[in-house]
Formats: structure tokens, sequence, C-alpha cells
DNA sequence: ACATCCCCCTGACATTTGTCACACGCAGTC
DNA sequence: GACTGCGTGTGACAAATGTCAGGGGGATGT
């Protein structure tokens, strides 16, 4: 059952899952798609699970998904679709893109990245592109990407800086990672300077936003 | 052409300013009040000193800022815009309400208040209800700012939690207050104390949650 | 006028944190 | 095998940070 594109009188809608958890921006999206003759929106959702459950029930051409939502976000539920439904090609529409995000959802198999300052005609444009097995990447993101480079921590500094993400004392950390006090003390020291950061509490807003954590 | 309630040219269309950094939002919600008879989208704009421009050129009845723009923010603006035009009933659209935003807000004069997770339906009937005088606010945000209460900081214990924001050392911080190293230490102690927090990051971070930053 | 309270500011002291030198195990290379 | 580099883990020491007690000044209530 292979569905030629070319089928007479016009071709097939492309459909689309919608995942965000603004009413308000899902809602006025979905309109707006509606708009155009060949994108057809038959599902949408305002959590991760959610939107996992939509698309096994309606298994869309194309999952345009939010990055931050409740329960998943949109990279975990990429990394879940691209088992479940591999023929679903799956994009991120977000707000304040981080370059370790981009990274991130690249390596989920996603196909589309955009902030959400597009327009919508944009993202018409964008989800045919996707559909047709192309990829795009927002040009400012993906140079934010390049420049930031890879991350320099090994897995326990990450790991380490997470945990420390709260501003919790060093011996917190040390019982939750069930290490000593000094170990904990040395990979974040090791961190911050990786980072150039002044202590460990820049370093953990350096990575933030760098995307790294 | 249908129409319901400016059929008898009795009332006139309910002009409104939309300020939103997203353009796929703001472009789509301004697709979905255009389908409501009463409301009129007069003026866009994409950042805080834009949207004054706006105001200023195009006088509507309602402004609809959302809380985080570029240059200045919703309540920045919807302060300026209580001197400057009056007669300009404003409200506050935000994604991530913090219960602070909604106090500032109220000071600021802004007559609705409400999370982006509302339906373009609700969003039309509020901006009828500002219009007309009457105040809305979310009541989860509202219970929200209720249990989170008012900020227990005085003004300089803000001023150098703001400064040590970004992790920097105490002695920078001392430097740009023009204090002695010792009384940035005891404000800042003084107000991780008020907070319950283990240190001044964690302090930051709470007081930010509250937006009491 | 006086007492009282709160905020602002400071220095001395104890604790926490960051830096350093070093040991172990585990790849990959010669 | 022996060498080398890297990640992991630890404790001792120095520096940064948090805590404490207290002085000065303006506002408020009696």
């Amino acid at each position: 059952m292979t569905d030629d594109r070319s089928a007479t009188g016009g071709e097939r809608p492309v459909r689309v899952l919608l995942a965000d958890d603004e009413h308000l921006i899902r809602g006025a999206l979905a309109a707006l798609l509606a708009l155009e003759d060949d994108l057809l929106v038959v599902a949408e959702a305002a959590s991760g699970p959610e939107a996992l459950a939509m698309a096994r029930a309606h298994r869309p051409d194309v999952a345009v998904l939010d990055l931050q939502m409740p329960g998943k976000d949109g990279v975990a539920v990429a990394t879940a679709l691209r088992t479940e439904l591999p023929d679903c090609r799956t994009m991120i529409v977000t707000g304040h893109g981080r370059p370790g995000h981009l990274k991130r959802a690249l390596a989920a198999g996603v196909r589309g990245f955009v902030p959400k300052t597009v327009s919508a005609q944009r993202l018409a444009e964008i989800i045919r592109t996707v559909h047709a097995g192309n990829r795009y990447v927002d040009p400012e993101l993906a140079a934010d990407a390049i420049s930031a480079g890879d991350s320099p921590l090994t897995a326990r500094e990450a790991e380490l800086l997470e945990l420390a993400a709260d501003g919790a004392p060093i011996a917190e950390i040390a019982e939750r990672a069930a290490l000593a006090p000094g170990t904990v003390r040395n990979y974040l020291s090791s961190a911050a300077a990786k980072l150039s950061a002044e202590n460990r509490h820049a370093a953990v807003r350096i990575a933030r936003e760098r995307g790294w954590l």
C-alpha cells in the first residue's frame, strides 16, 4: 500500500500532529495550517505522553513538537517515535533555542528545528520540506550550535553539575552521588575550569546556556 | 458576511494591539481574533519599544502584551501606556506565570493576566471583559500569587541578589555595589535566611521562581 | 521628647568551598 | 610487555563564603 504522491485531482494532504502545551498557540496554529490546502492537522496534544498516544492512534506523516512540554520533552517524544513509527517525520518548534538542544534533536532523528519567531507561512513550507524527506534547520540556531561546539564535560562532570544546579551544598550532592565530598569538589572545579567559570554556580549557568546540561 | 454584533451599527469594534516576539504565535493569534466580529487587530509588535510606538500611532482600546519581550517587558510597556494613553486598557499574556509578575502587573494598572494555556475563544471573551472596564485574572495564577505572598526582601537585599544572579564572587559584587565585602555577605545571608535557602545561589533560584527578582 | 523598630552598614570568626598533588584502573600505541 | 593518556577517585591545604554581634540613622507610635 505505498502512497504515490501524485494522485488524480491533486496530492493527498500531509497528515500533521501538533504537540504544544500552550493551548492558545496550538489552537491558533491549527487554524492557520488549516488554511493550507495540502496540510491536514489530524491530531493535537498538550503533553509528551499525550503526543505519543495521539501519534500511535492517528499515524501522522509529520509530528510538529514543542521542545518544552510536561511529561516528556520534544526530543524524548521524537526518540520514541523514531522506533515506534519510523515513517513519521519529526520536527521541533521551540521558543528559545539552546545550541545543545539542536544537537540532541538531530541525534534523535529530528528533521526540522525552527524557533517560534518564524511566520506560519514559513512553517507550512518547512513542514512540506520535512515531509519530502529533506532537513531544515534555522540558520541562526545552526550558527549558534556550530560556534558553541561540543560539550567538553565528561559524563561525571555533567552529572554532578546537574546535581549542583539547584544550589545544593557539596555535602548533599556527595550523598546523592555516593561520593566523597572532596571528589565532588574536584569534579565541579574541573567543570568550572573547562567552562571558564568563577565557580560551580556560574558553571551551571553557562552549561545551561549552551544546552550542555 | 454574517454580522451578529455589529449588524445594527450600534457597537464599534474593539481595537486591539498585539505584542509578542514570537511571530508564529502573534500571527496565529491575529488570525483567530479576526474571526470575532467585534474585535479588530489594528497593530502588531515584536518588541517592547515597538509596542509603545504602535500604541501611540494607532491608539488601540486594548493592548495584549506578552510578558517576555526584547527591549521592554510587558509590565514596563503597560506602565508607560498608563501615563501616555490612559484610555487604553492593558492585559498580559504569559507562558509561565510567576506569582511576583502578577503583582507587578496589577500595580502597573494591568487589567487582565492570563497564561497561554487558555483557548483563543476564552481570550476573546477576556479581551471583551477588559475592554468593558472589568478585570480578569487567571484563577490558578491568582491562587499561586496569594500563597506566595509578598516579597520579604528589602530593597538592598533584592538588589544584591540580582547582582549575585550570574554566580559572580562576592568581591566583584561588592565592587559593583560600592560596598564592603562583609556587608554584601551579610545582605545575601539575610536574603537566603528569609527564603529558607542553603546559600545565595539557591536563594536566587527561589526568588526567581517566585518572581521576586 | 522618648522609646522602639527596622534598615543600612561593618569587621571578626567558623564553616564551606575551590585548588593542588597524587593513586588507581582502563584503553590504545609502540 | 611497557608506555602513555585519560577518566575516576581521594585527602590536605588555602581561599572564599556564611554567621554573628553590634553601631548609626531615619521613621513611627506613645
